[in-house]
DNA sequence: AAAGAAACAAGAGCACCGCTCACACAAGTG
DNA sequence: CACTTGTGTGAGCGGTGCTCTTGTTTCTTT
């Protein structure tokens, strides 16, 4: 019954929004009284992060599909699968992508408890790249090359972040995780002006598009693969 | 009076946020008959986007307050400014940022005939902080020593790009632009990252972050010049 | 099998929303 | 003076989240 309840909203969910979500327009599509919904459901917050959850499931789920297809020594096939597997997933659930990765639904916190541990499923994926990369030396500091000040500024961003286990585990050090998160960042800001069409839908061949500022955003994290194959 | 309505509408979604704007409390708070705000504001769309070109104003006007201090020469300098002043204005307008670049509002497109030149300000700023670069060859194309494919990929993407007249006009050629739109996505990105908290607000030094983020989104479009360092 | 408990569903109702409409009233204009 | 124009009101429609009371069904315990 809970689940039919959560199909039903998910499927208006995929077709009017979030912020759309009607309670009554679920129980009405239900058949029921809109009262008798209250069984089921505390109220809209509660639906919304059961649905948020699912996304987050889905979403990781298609990525790891993706992933587990390429060979895990094949940084660069790893990156790029990833990267095209959340792009695709974003663009073909567009509603859902917003709701976990686009501005907060108004009076709405997403409670941690829930949203935590399937919500970090793809960055932990990204997390297991930089420490395999590391290992073979192909890790790159986003900021190499750049004035040395800006290696103390890593330090200091990423610094504490390395407690949490989440980073701690993967054995990173601090321009590792601040390169990681730039690259994400501009991964996620490449998909959300994407779909969101804040280049006024002007882009005009958005594979190519994608496709090169996911090569941007690995090559923030990962050195060329042609300068460690020695022979 | 369509100010004083703006300007209490503009109160109410900086402390509301969008999603919750209601005409009836706009009305109410200046003590009228709900019916009476449909005087001057046709719908709750139009009011949005008065909201939305406003917000641009605001924006615009902060970041070119903040570039015009700097020196036209100092390149780094000026690509910093744009940086932190649009960080600045986002946090303490963090509703309107969310406006400007956030999920879009549920069934509501922003008239592009409004809302475009206001909505390019910033991004026109940036634009001629890349003109100039290429002047003085320090344009660097974001993706720099990247794989060769790279390089066919920004043609492609970029290349119709070229002929609005938005890039035309500055003479920038395709892996100009996209690395400027590398660049912005990621600052951007950024910014919506630590607004959003959607590193759940475990960013132990934003600030650090921010200038870190800067410093690296800055190296994807301009090369090292003299090593200044700006704190 | 009877009785009680638990689960389920319905409907009325409250306060809010966007928006429309008929109406009243003031001021300016021919 | 009549008349248009601008301005404001109140009622009302259909929608929302949510609560509360009532009634019905089903399961469980004696």
């Amino acid at each position: 019954m809970e689940a039919e309840i959560l199909r039903v909203a998910a499927e208006e969910l995929a077709r009017h929004g979030a912020a759309a979500l009607s309670l009554r327009a679920v129980a009405r599509e239900m058949g029921m009284a809109s009262s008798a919904i209250y069984r089921y459901v505390r109220d809209r917050d509660e639906l919304l992060t059961r649905l948020i959850v699912a996304a987050y499931t889905s979403l990781g789920d298609a990525v790891e599909a993706a992933h587990a297809t390429v060979d895990p020594a094949d940084l660069d096939g790893r990156w790029w699968a990833v990267g095209t597997a959340l792009r695709d997933w974003a663009r073909s659930h567009p509603h859902e992508y917003a709701l976990l990765y686009g501005s907060p639904v108004p009076d709405y916190r997403a409670p941690a408890e829930q949203t935590n541990e399937p919500g970090t499923r793809v960055q932990a994926l990204l997390v297991r790249l930089l420490a395999d990369a590391q290992r073979v030396g192909r890790l790159r500091d986003a900021a190499a090359g750049i004035a040395p000040g800006v290696q103390v500024r890593a330090e200091a961003a990423a610094g504490p972040l390395l407690d949490d286990p989440f980073f701690a585990d993967a054995g990173l050090d601090a321009p590792a995780v601040m390169a990681g998160l730039a690259a994400w960042t501009l991964l996620l800001g490449t998909v959300t002006t994407e779909l969101f069409e804040q280049l006024g839908d002007t882009i005009p061949d958005p594979d190519a598009y994608f496709a090169y500022m996911l090569e941007v955003a690995g090559r923030l994290v990962l050195t060329p693969a042609t300068a460690t194959v020695h022979s």
